[in-house]
DNA sequence: AGTATGTAATTGCCTTGACAACTATTGTTA
DNA sequence: TAACAATAGTTGTCAAGGCAATTACATACT
């Protein structure tokens, strides 16, 4: 008769893939969880998308798709999401009949005002207890790995 | 008149959870492709609960969620659909009636000795471009930036 | 023992997001 | 310029996974 080893704390630190899942999960949770701590029903990728506008201006649904690496179907149905809460408005594209330009309407503009800083404070949260030049490490580390694995197929 | 920035080559890099993203996109496509490739028909999730199983031996479904992070209810429909694929088969717990054990069938034990080292090989592509302290750098601060987030609340 | 509380798995319901098919427009090439 | 390919956005369909409610069993408390 075997003993089943106790699995429940136990972690497959060696995991990359795990490693990430979970850092993942904790910022988003962190940011969602702070949005409706100030009563704004938005999650990560909505966030995203008004924090794209809010920085670079009207932009097409195709580009911020690709930005945030999300798929264009995905994107179309977040910007009816934000579209029907107000804070954000689709416009014909000056230079192309195919496209659109998306941009905050003045209810997003006001609303970012006051979720301006949400992510920095979550980022900042996340690397709380690492030294600033780990800091850098992190992220140069993350992008080689994010290029290596681009570049392999 | 304002010329809207061409945003589509445009890269956050300086956004934890875009590049967390970006990686995490990369590691499963990778492993998906790879899978397919050898003809096995298994997405990332249920590749880890494979691999969960044959490294430690039989579980029970609460604590391979626990372990892989993942919710209750999608632990038992993943399982769904590894016992429909036949590498996985419930048990009856041995000592707690409202559990299961979950054990590898022959199948499941054989398909793992054919995919048994897809992981590691793609997890050894990401890095591919670190030196081998880099390595060790990038999962301690991921495990210190998962560990703050986790104790945050 | 008897009740309350906790835990294991399952299920229904819902959201997110991927993929592929489609339409409309633009760009390219013969 | 006519045909063809590429691109922008939308839509249907689907799978993954989260959450809450439910059922069955286990543990703790008194």
């Amino acid at each position: 008769m075997h003993k089943i080893p106790k699995l429940s704390d136990l972690r497959d630190d060696a995991n990359l893939a795990l490693l990430i899942r979970q850092v993942r999960e904790g910022l988003m949770h962190q940011l969602e969880r702070e949005l409706t701590a100030i009563g704004v029903e938005l999650n990560y990728s909505q966030y995203l998308v008004l924090k794209l506008l809010a920085k670079y201006g009207p932009q097409m649904p195709g580009d911020v798709a690709r930005c945030l690496e999300h798929n264009a179907g995905a994107m179309t149905r977040l910007l009816d999401r934000l579209e029907d809460k107000g804070y954000v408005r689709r416009q014909p594209h000056a230079e192309d009949r195919r496209a659109l330009s998306i941009d905050l309407t003045e209810a997003g503009q006001a609303l970012w005002k006051t979720i301006n800083n949400c992510s920095e404070r979550i980022q900042n949260t996340a690397v709380r207890d690492l030294e600033q030049p780990e800091r850098e490490r992190l992220f140069d580390l993350l992008k080689r790995v994010r290029d290596t694995l681009e570049k392999t197929p």
